[in-house]
DNA sequence: GGGAGATAATTAACATGTTAAGTGAATTCG
DNA sequence: CGAATTCACTTAACATGTTAATTATCTCCC
C-alpha cells in the first residue's frame, strides 16, 4: 500500500460540518512546508559549526553592516526582540560578537562581529554557498527569482492590513 | 556566471553601513517572512480562543479524519513528535481531544476530536474562512493557486535530496 | 520461548517564538 | 528643573522547534 502524503482526508466520511479548506494546502501550510524543505537542506552544515540557523542569520547580518544597534538587529535579522538578546547573550559569551554601548544614547549598545566571527562565518560559507547554488539549480534560477518576486508581493500586500496600529510615519 | 544574490562576505574588511540587501533576500528569508506575514492575520483570532496555531492545526486535522494515529497525525499537521506529545497532552487536559490505546497494538494511540473541541472549533471557523478570504481577494486568488504551485515544486524538488537516509518506500 | 532488533510514543535538554512586564535612560513639556 | 512619557533593551513566562535518549511494546527469527 503506498504512502499518500498528499492526500490526509481523500475519504473522511466522518466529522463534517462545513467542509473547510484541505488544511494541508492552506497558504501557511504550504509555506510552512516549503521553508521547512529549504531549511532542512543548511541545518546539518550549520550544525557541523555549531550554529543554529538564527545565530547564523545574525552573523551573517552583522558581518555586512559592520555593527548595528540590537532593534536594526532585530529587524535585519527578522527577529523578535527576546529572541535577539538571548542569542546576543550567547554569542557574545562564545567570543563570536562584541558589545558596547553608545556614548551618545546609553540605552543602544552597539553590535558587532568579533574577528573569531568573522572566522567561523569564513568557514561556514562555502558550505552554504554550495547549498544554496545546489538549490537553485534543481528548481531552476528563472523560477527562484519569480518565487521569491511573488512572496514578496504577497508579503506587500499583507503588510498594509496590520498598519492600522502603527504611525503615518509622515513627518 | 552571473553574480550570486547570496555573497555574504565576499571582500568586506570593514563593511561599510551597506543595509546588505542580498541576505534579506534569500530564500529562507522570504519564505520566512512571507509566512509570518500571513500568520500575523490569523493570530490575533485564534487568541481570542485560546488556541495556538499549532493546536489549531491539530484540531482541524482531527477534524477532518476522524481519528488518527499520533505518527500519522505528525505527519498530517506537519509537527515533530515532541512538539505533538506536549500539544496532545494540553489539549486533553482541556477536554478538546480524546485518547484511547489501540487494542490490536498497545504502542499505538488514537486521538480523536471531542464534542467540546468541534464547538470550538466550529466558534473559530468562521473567522478564520474570513481571514483567509480576505489574503486570498487581496493577493489575487489565481495568483495564489500559482504561488502554491510553486511552493509545492519546491518542496518536491528539494524532498528527493534528503531521501538518502530513508528507505526506497516500495520493494 | 526468548532475546535482538524495530517501532510508537514520550521525556529530556536546549534554543527560539511570542506576548507581557520590567529596567534604566532619554525626551517632552509643564 | 522635574514628573510623566517615551524609548531601547532585557527578563519573565509559557509554547513550540529540534535533536537525542528513554520507555514500552511489538516482530522477527533462531
Amino acid at each position: 500500500m503506498a504512502k499518500r502524503p498528499t492526500d490526509p482526508n481523500a475519504s473522511a466520511p466522518a466529522a463534517r460540518q462545513v467542509p473547510m479548506r484541505d488544511f494541508s494546502r492552506s497558504l501557511p501550510m504550504s509555506l510552512l512546508r516549503a521553508r521547512e524543505a529549504v531549511m532542512r537542506q543548511f541545518r546539518p552544515a550549520l550544525r557541523e559549526h555549531g550554529l543554529t540557523e538564527q545565530q547564523w542569520r545574525i552573523l551573517r547580518a552583522l558581518a555586512a553592516i559592520e555593527a548595528a544597534e540590537v532593534t536594526e538587529l532585530a529587524r535585519t535579522a527578522f527577529l523578535l526582540g527576546p529572541s535577539l538578546s538571548r542569542i546576543l547573550r550567547d554569542l557574545e559569551a562564545r567570543n563570536l560578537i562584541e558589545r558596547k554601548t553608545a556614548k551618545a544614547d546609553q540605552r543602544r549598545s552597539m553590535v558587532s562581529i568579533s574577528k573569531e566571527g568573522v572566522k567561523l562565518m569564513a568557514s561556514v560559507a562555502p558550505s552554504s554557498e554550495a547549498i544554496y547554488a545546489e538549490i537553485t539549480r534543481r528548481f531552476g534560477a528563472r523560477k527562484l527569482v519569480e518565487l521569491q518576486e511573488m512572496l514578496g508581493q504577497l508579503e506587500v500586500c499583507l503588510a498594509s492590513v496590520d498598519a492600522r496600529d502603527e504611525i503615518t510615519d509622515d513627518a
